[in-house]
DNA sequence: CTGTTAGCGCATTCAC
DNA sequence: GTGAATGCGCTAACAG
């Protein structure tokens, strides 16, 4: 147990007063230099460490971060972020901050650029975002930068910001794994197809195109033969007679691999119509893709932490706006694989 | 966003001051009857909820907790679990706990009696207890409660006892998962090998028991044909000879599972041996496991979040010891399932 | 530049 | 039975 030294002490040891080791602590300069450098001594020397809590409730400005994701219905991935979020502001609720949401629709670029815009007006102390659209989200940032707002992303991170935390997945490689397990229960000579959505406009999701290069660099060696297929998000009638003239085209395949979370929409579909010799694989565990995976219509799932996600985003924004405390590199979730026999252990977890 | 009431505010509310809210809510008495209803019909009515951090830098005492779990090597499972406990400690370094270790050798039941000896000598105000041997937890537990110490389990727990929080596994879904994995990757016609560790003694580990229930209960449908090995922990040198024999005397099997977290003991003279047509699966990610997996001598391992285990159980010691919180049914940690392609994420994770 | 001090939410002690 | 006062570690405003 290493002690717990107060600043208290410190400034005792330094022949200072709390309040110039405060004034070190925080850079708020009027320090001299050697009453600087000799409490900076001190302080690394018993290895001062901040109390998180006690410090919070001195304060008092009220922190507010808004969370700029995606709209989504229950049980859905952006959900269970959102969960993780609301977790976090339970667990430090004694730290005052004031969270809302600025929510957009995924799949429409406009609504994106409201919700930025909101924020923009607003002027939060922090903000935790989402990303979906790389080019509008890169210049969100760079105005975050230049009015000093730090920013944490969640699911994924746009490359050249300059965020204070970052917690995605490795998507490239989830679909490898996604690969070598899928290709690895099915019997030999199967085939394996590749399930992409159809997106409105020539946006492509970018999580997906990552995750399909990670599955063909698995199998680009192992020779398998590899179909591509795609469904519809949204016109879901027209998804079962595609998909039923995919199979009969294409015979041999016993996998398919859905790069987004709506597995449950393909499953749905082979097991209405008596498919049982097909497996399915797809990401995240949204409500949909439990239930298929119950009922043993889906194979196995890849799962990101969405809770954790969210959980640390508020831990690393608080942890910056009250510390300066910015994370090194984006920190990658485990990348969990549940099926129906362990499915009943990913619960409520952060 | 719920406000957060203060005492302060309640008693406003009451028409009480402070100090008599102070007093119901730790039911301390010396309240008369109407305040007492008043204040608590406030307090439900708002839904006040405790500040953990807050009030225990006002708490004087200093409480002591310790941990009696069996010791082991660096990058073993125990190891895990105890990283997850000095992790808490710093997490929650704010509330004054003294966190000893009373370790003893897993191996040994007289070790284990005598690191609870002098547990109960020292009376700490809490213990967070890692069972192996039953029958002598199971005493010790008795004597906690007589002497009104709270005690929180890791790993597993033990029927009939009155801990107030428990985080373990699911030991026979771990062994039902593992054969679904396991004969789920190997060729037509293969058989699969369950080994067990030859335990000094009769006593027999109770978590390997478990998942080999488990374990067959899975094939027990499937008509996979499923023979059984042993080795030893100890005597490293006869398990060489004696696993080849095993082998050439059982052709068929492809598959190995190893029900405990020496898995690396078989995968090692597997590959030692140029034999790489037989797929092992273990539990834990050990540091001699994580090796082995990435070197492709074992296929998979299941994981039972150890550290998030120690985590958790610190929580809840603090928990109860400041609001007397006790935790209703034990929590089964996922099982995580982890390969060679999604390893890399699973590291010092909670 | 620097020390002093009030106050954050809470537990506890001490008068009344 | 009850309220007022004090102190926990820390921040921030204020006086010097």
């Amino acid at each position: 147990m290493a002690k717990q030294w107060t600043i208290k002490e410190i400034s005792r040891a330094a022949g200072v007063s709390p309040g110039t080791v405060d004034r070190v602590l925080h850079n708020r300069g009027s320090v001299s230099e050697d009453k600087k450098i000799r409490v900076e001594e001190i302080l690394s020397k018993v290895g001062y460490k901040y109390n998180l809590h006690t410090s919070a409730i001195s304060l008092k400005k009220e922190f507010r971060i808004v969370v700029c994701i995606p709209s989504c219905a229950k049980g859905e991935y952006w959900q269970f972020i959102r969960n993780g979020i609301e977790h976090a502001l339970v667990e430090y609720s004694d730290i005052k901050i004031s969270c809302s949401f600025s929510t957009y629709n995924q799949f429409d670029v406009y609504s994106c650029r409201n919700a930025q815009d909101d924020i923009l007006e607003n002027l939060p102390d922090a903000v935790i975002l989402g990303p979906t659209f790389e080019d509008e989200t890169r210049d969100f940032c760079r105005q975050l930068d230049e009015k000093n707002i730090p920013y944490v992303f969640v699911d994924s991170t746009i490359e050249g910001t300059r965020a204070v935390g970052a917690f995605t997945t490795d998507q490239p490689a989830g679909g490898l794994l996604m690969a070598k397990l899928l290709s690895g229960m099915l019997p030999e000579g199967s085939e394996v197809a590749i399930f992409r959505a159809k997106r409105i406009g020539n946006q492509e999701s970018h999580n997906s195109e990552e995750r399909q290069k990670g599955f063909y660099s698995h199998l680009r060696d192992s020779g398998l033969n590899i179909k591509e297929g795609h469904f519809s998000m949204f016109n879901v009638g027209e998804n079962k007679s595609e998909l039923l003239r995919f199979i009969s085209r294409n015979p041999r395949v016993r996998g398919i691999a859905v790069m987004n979370s709506r597995g449950h929409i393909i499953a749905d579909i082979l097991s209405e119509n008596g498919i049982s010799d097909i497996k399915v694989a797809a990401f995240d565990l949204t409500d949909n893709n439990r239930r298929c995976l119950k009922n043993g219509s889906i194979a196995f799932l890849l799962c990101q932490r969405p809770e954790m996600q969210g959980f640390s985003a508020v831990k690393a924004a608080i942890s910056y706006l009250l510390y300066k405390n910015a994370g090194d590199s984006p920190t990658a979730m485990p990348i969990d694989i549940v099926m129906k026999e362990n499915l009943d252990f990913y619960k409520d977890f952060i």
